[in-house]
DNA sequence: CAGATACATCGATAAACGTCAATATGTGGT
DNA sequence: ACCACATATTGACGTTTATCGATGTATCTG
């Protein structure tokens, strides 16, 4: 007892405490974190939370500075993250936050940072 | 006004309110969460929020499965995003969560989705 | 069916990223 | 002053990312 607490004194710092996360919630956890951090994807996303209504591509595209073709690839990677949903309503696609996409961010983020 | 109303049928949709966050806070969104977008660096966010003291590199080191000089990497991006602080204590470093860093999250998500 | 329109996909390209081995820097002990 | 050790920085590397122009696909209209 009395060694361990001596080996303790010369290490750094006591062992930490087992980890909560399992490492598929950590892969989960980053890949919505990175699904969020480009600016045109939080721009894209905090437009939707806005809007009572889906917003088609059209509108997107216009607040975008972005070419067509980008701003398609960034609606998909949120599509693919579980951000959003998608509607085809005749020629036009709508897109609107996923209904549970808020609580699954706060989820995310009360395991990260309790209280 | 009636023409303008015969323009707004034929169009996909009724123009948006306009954005609330400026380009400066979505660049800054964005900054953060890419931050917290790699698996590593959700693992460290994670344990030093579960831990009461500092956590020395080397436990860090322990926990990762990376190279040192990685660990050191993923430690200085949190540190750039703001969301760590880092104290020398000898040979040792010790990073800990910026007290601030949770509440900004939740500022930033509070912005981005309301409620 | 032909043309126009909205959106998605593809191919290319430049920049950013994650990683490691090697090296540098800084600190404490002898 | 020297050595051992903890951490940071550098240089190189393959991979992923954001972007665009060109092209493809699907839907409505005439």
């Amino acid at each position: 007892m009395k060694l361990i607490q001596a080996l303790d004194d010369v290490s750094c710092c006591a062992p930490l405490a087992q980890a909560t996360m399992s490492q598929a919630e950590v892969i989960a956890t980053a890949r919505l974190f990175k699904a969020l951090g480009d600016p045109n994807r939080v721009r894209i996303v905090h437009t939707l939370v806005r809007s009572a209504e889906p917003v088609c591509v059209c509108d997107v595209n216009d607040e975008l500075d972005v070419s067509q073709p980008t701003v398609s690839f960034h609606l998909k990677k949120l599509l693919d993250a579980g951000l959003l949903r998608r509607e085809q309503r005749g020629v036009w696609a709508y897109y609107s936050i996923d209904p549970d996409a808020a609580a699954r961010i706060r989820d995310v983020l009360d395991l990260g940072m309790p209280r």
